[in-house]
DNA sequence: TTTCTTGCAAAGCTTTTGCACAAAC
DNA sequence: GTTTGTGCAAAAGCTTTGCAAGAAA
């Protein structure tokens, strides 16, 4: 089932409207990962979308679970699809990255919800280090 | 040796002048842990600072490694004194929140090294999840 | 005296919101 | 025809910056 069929059919499920520019952002999203706001609004801007659209319709992509967003340096926000769990690791001077499996924190989260009482601990984490590259260069 | 002491020796030893300024959000700083910019700046406004030279002196004591900054919910940023390095699990309904120790880290961090090649991979980590009590009354 | 810091004010950037119109159903 | 979603424009936050005055060394 493509992206686009899923979003289709959860958004017919669930009696919200199939439009064009959440069709549009959910492809940018598609096309590359972690995005923050204005990237995707650089990408979809041909079609005449507004910054505001892009915003709702990220907030609604997220409140919903088809996307998923995390932070990044500054504190600005990234967006992906909601596809398998993962986390990143990304260069905290070239800002390069790579995913990390979701299976590689879950042993820390179990032991940490036994210990706190906390429950349910599992969103975007994001590591920073220093890549191969930059690492060798200082 | 205090905090006090401790900035002043540290700013004089680098050739940083020694302010009230950066005395009184230092101090801010010791009475309440992870503050926003924000929080700090109610602490400390009494004493007629602006809050550009929260943020600058704050951005001053991040760089020289005097305090971390951490990146809370909304993308807002924390700081705190630079003291044991840990990290943080925050209830994602109600905030409140737990330290998580940095050795708990250590050994995943210690793999994605060997793994990836990246090197020092250790700044602050924020982990969501919901605490006992949001827990429960779901 | 020299150099570093701060206050002030303005700008920059990201994100949100109100409202009327347009689109999806 | 209803109800939801979008464009437009403005506002709201948060953070940074230029410059001249002030303070530390």
């Amino acid at each position: 089932m493509s992206c686009t069929e899923r979003l289709t059919r959860f958004l017919h499920e669930r009696g919200f409207r199939i439009t064009p520019q959440r069709l549009a952002i959910l492809q940018a999203l598609h096309e590359g990962r972690h995005l923050s706001p204005a990237e995707i609004y650089a990408r979809v801007r041909a079609t005449g979308m507004t910054e505001a659209t892009v915003y709702r319709t990220l907030n609604f992509l997220a409140d919903n679970g088809l996307v998923y967003s995390s932070l990044q340096e500054g504190g600005r926000l990234a967006y992906e699809l909601a596809e398998e769990e993962h986390h990143h690791l990304l260069c905290r001077k070239c800002g390069c990255g790579t995913a990390v499996e979701h299976a590689r924190l879950r042993p820390l989260f179990l032991e940490l919800e036994m210990e706190t009482g906390f429950r349910a601990i599992g969103s975007h984490v994001t590591f920073w280090g220093l890549c191969p590259r930059c690492a060798g260069q200082q």
